[in-house]
DNA sequence: TAAAACCAGTTTGCATTACAAACCAGTTGT
DNA sequence: ACAACTGGTTTGTAATGCAAACTGGTTTTA
C-alpha cells in the first residue's frame, strides 16, 4: 500500500510548478489565448512565459499557433486533447488525495 | 485586479514543490515523526529527504531534534507553528484559487 | 527619410534546484 | 575481527526557473 504523500511526492512537477499550473489552467479556462493575453492573465515575464509553453509544447499539453494579424504576428496557444486531460486530472489529483490524506489520519487514529 | 493565473503563478515554491508539500502535509497529519517514518510515508531517498528538511528547517517551516534512544540516533521533526498555518494556507489557497479560476470563467463568458 | 520607439516574442547567462550516489560515524551480528 | 546494518549528511551533476539582452520586423516622430 501506497500512502497518500508517497503519492503526493511523485506529483508531475512539468505539470505542478506554479507557472505551468497557471498557464495550463488558464488554458482550461478560456477559450482561445494569445501570447500577450497569456502573458496578461498570469503575470509572468515574456521570457518566461515563451519558455514554459516551449516546454508544455514539447510533452504535447499544447498546441502553438503562429500566424500574422495584418501585419502583426500572432502567437495563439491551445490545449491538446492530452493537455486539457492532464490539468483536469491534476487538479482532481490534488483534491483527491487531500482527502485520502484526511482519511490515513482517520486510519492512524483508530489503530493506535 | 488580479488574476487567479497570477495567484497561482506566484506560489510559494518552497511549499509547493511536490516532495516538501508530502513531507509537510505528513507532518500536519501526523502527530510526531521521526526520520525513517517520515522517509517511509513519503517514498524519498534519504539524501533528498535530508535536504528538504535542512530547507524547511532554514525557513523555519520544521523544527528537527536529534537525540539518542538507548544507542540510536533518533531525529524527531516537528511542524513550527508558522509551518502549520503555512502547510494549512497552502492547500486552502489551492482550494480557493480553483474556485476563483471557476468564477473568473463564468464572468469571462457573461461579459462576451 | 532617418532614427527612435515599439511590438511580439526568443535566446542567453546565471544562480538555484532536486536528486541519487557516495560517504560517515557509530552499532550490531557472526 | 570484520562484515553488514542504522541513521543519517555531504557531494557532484544535470535540470530548472528566471530576467536581461537580443532579434526581426513595424510604426511613429522629427
Amino acid at each position: 500500500m501506497t500512502t497518500p504523500f508517497e503519492a503526493m511526492a511523485g506529483l508531475d512537477r512539468l505539470i505542478h510548478e506554479p507557472a505551468r499550473l497557471a498557464i495550463l489552467t488558464a488554458l482550461s479556462a478560456a477559450q482561445s489565448v494569445d501570447f500577450l493575453f497569456l502573458q496578461r492573465l498570469t503575470g509572468l515575464t515574456k521570457g518566461n512565459l515563451s519558455t514554459h509553453l516551449s516546454k508544455l509544447e514539447e510533452a504535447e499539453l499544447v498546441k502553438i499557433d503562429k500566424h500574422f494579424e495584418g501585419k502583426k504576428p500572432i502567437t495563439t496557444i491551445y490545449l491538446t486533447t492530452k493537455g486539457k486531460t492532464a490539468i483536469n486530472n491534476h487538479w482532481q489529483q490534488l483534491e483527491q488525495l487531500r482527502d485520502n490524506v484526511r482519511e490515513w489520519e482517520q486510519q492512524q487514529k483508530a489503530s493506535e
